[in-house]
DNA sequence: ATGAAAGCGCTAACAA
DNA sequence: TTGTTAGCGCTTTCAT
């Protein structure tokens, strides 16, 4: 009771206080964190589930994921799944078997099932960036949609209508197909019809080789595109290295917009036009909700289905 | 003994194994590692504790540590201790209550005296990048001063002889300091004399408004600087910036170098000479002599105190 | 080949 | 105000 400064309200002396402390110092006591967790059912830990850390907007995300956590006297256990469905259904049970209070998940999975076993037992989760859009789950996620609509709307005011969809597999990711149903619904409300030969998806393990032999053809033959319209910010990075290999210009032989922002888009001249995500924003309401979870045990708190808003950030590499 | 696949060593009965298996199915059992590593004193991971996660090197370092300890059935607590020094302590007696078997540590200790309790009680520890150069603790980390020498030796023979040196706080960390040290060894090697006045370093927490400040009088006056040679990648990021605001041109203005490779460098035109750290190896090493200490105990095995070459890359940014 | 029991370090309930 | 004890879920030793 002493050592965990619950002395007072036990009730135990000034005096013996001391003397627990001095004799713990003396032999450099350490407490058993898995005992304590063994015993009380809680680990304040908090896991976290991404594709991949060493990208830079997940490494971001985890960042204000742990900041916030830890804000709140939490620590974290970060893994990644590398986008593979078999490790992050092993990666679950790990974390449950450590007794993690909650799990954070930027989840590839396209079937439920795994997950609503979590919802069957109660579990603490919050999907971040990558969800599953049904009544199921919490949430926390960019305006994928509105703010991929907003972006393709700008390409079409800056007089652009042929304008290429660069996505990457795998694709069933809502964050990708809402950002894909963004690009539809501008082009239909500006009257442009869809052209599915423009819309073309590349393998995030080889992004680099794949642009390089994709987008020559888009911009030659007889009817080439205006625009190039980026899904994921590391495919606007290639697209640029490729753009610059084969000696084209932005603005002036085409335009390039990517959805994710990225440092590197405000140094090149022209910058880059992107979408930035919330990503500090996403952490810290993730952790907002799961210890709306954890501690209050209920959900009728907060409201737990967030589509940030996004930004659009014009940089010139549109018109 | 039939959950851990021990059954057949046990001398369990085929047929009650079978009923085992079964049963655990139907009640959906999940072993609680919390109890388990109570018992056996063991938890099959490891806690890395780094400065900032959302710092790509670092996050791509991660990264690896992930992909070498997972390889080996070991699982990875992550934690960033932001530079801290009382962080860095704290997450360090965290990790030993969580009883992770052993610790990878980028330290922002200067005073040993808080990581020779871990040597005093024999717990493993590896140092990752930023290091302590003494005999006590095993270590993985780039060649630090020889990278640095060739830099400033490239840059020397590209004629190049007023190069200013641009460094992050704090300045204490052994890998910067040898940074600093080829860079003085280089100019000393090709008589070129020390001046301190062009020795500069910049607050960690406010490089773009540092560098904003600091450069253009380094590049004006009777005795402009013909290089820049920074000892961190996001210096010369901020330094790329800086310099395109005020309108010079690399290399002709000035020469710019960077210690620490980025992709963005690959990307700017022209490309921008840097010293790529081996990252993925320093994580893959740093794992192998920490399981080594945790599986065979003592460490009379590997070689453990490691300084790995870097590779110079010519972009043209020197001349 | 199977069953019973001790104990890892902790917290909380209870007794004194 | 202090001391004692049960039990969290697991592994391992010992008895059957």
């Amino acid at each position: 009771m002493v050592l965990n400064n619950k002395g007072k309200e036990n009730g135990i002396n000034e005096d013996t206080q001391k003397r627990v402390w001095a004799k713990a110092r003396e032999l450099d006591y350490r407490p058993n964190i898995m005992a304590r967790s063994l015993r009380t059912g809680r680990s304040y830990t908090i896991g976290l589930i991404v594709a991949d850390i060493s990208n830079v907007f997940t490494a971001r995300m985890c960042r204000s994921v742990e900041d916030a956590a830890s804000k709140k006297g939490y620590y974290c256990l970060f893994s990644s799944s590398d986008g593979k469905v078999d490790r992050e259904k092993e990666l679950i049970q790990m974390l449950r078997g450590r007794l993690v209070d909650g799990i954070i998940l930027s989840t590839t999975l396209e079937n439920n099932e795994d997950i609503l076993q979590l919802k069957k037992d109660d579990f603490p989760l919050v999907l971040i960036d990558r969800y599953i859009p049904n009544e199921a789950f919490p949430f926390v996620t960019a305006d994928n949609y509105g703010g991929s609509k907003a972006a393709v709307g700008h390409l079409i005011r800056k007089g652009k209508k042929r304008i290429a969809l660069l996505r990457t597999s795998p694709s069933h990711l809502a964050s990708m197909t809402e950002r894909e149903r963004g690009y539809r619904s501008a082009l239909k409300s500006s009257g442009i019809p869809y052209d599915g030969s423009i819309n073309i998806e590349i393998p995030y393990n080889a992004i680099k080789s794949a642009i390089e032999q994709i987008i020559p053809p888009l911009l030659s033959g007889p009817d080439p595109v205006e625009a190039l319209y980026t899904l994921d910010h590391n495919l606007a990075i290639a697209a640029l290295n490729c753009l610059s290999m084969i000696g084209k210009s932005i603005p002036d032989d085409v335009a390039l917009l990517s959805f994710g922002d990225s440092d590197l888009f405000g140094i090149v001249r022209p910058g880059i036009t992107a979408v930035a995500q919330p990503i500090e924003e996403m952490g810290t309401r993730a952790v907002e909700i799961i210890l709306d979870r954890i501690e209050r045990g209920d959900n009728g708190g907060l409201k737990d289905q967030i589509h940030l808003p996004t930004t659009l950030i014009d940089r010139g590499s549109c018109s």
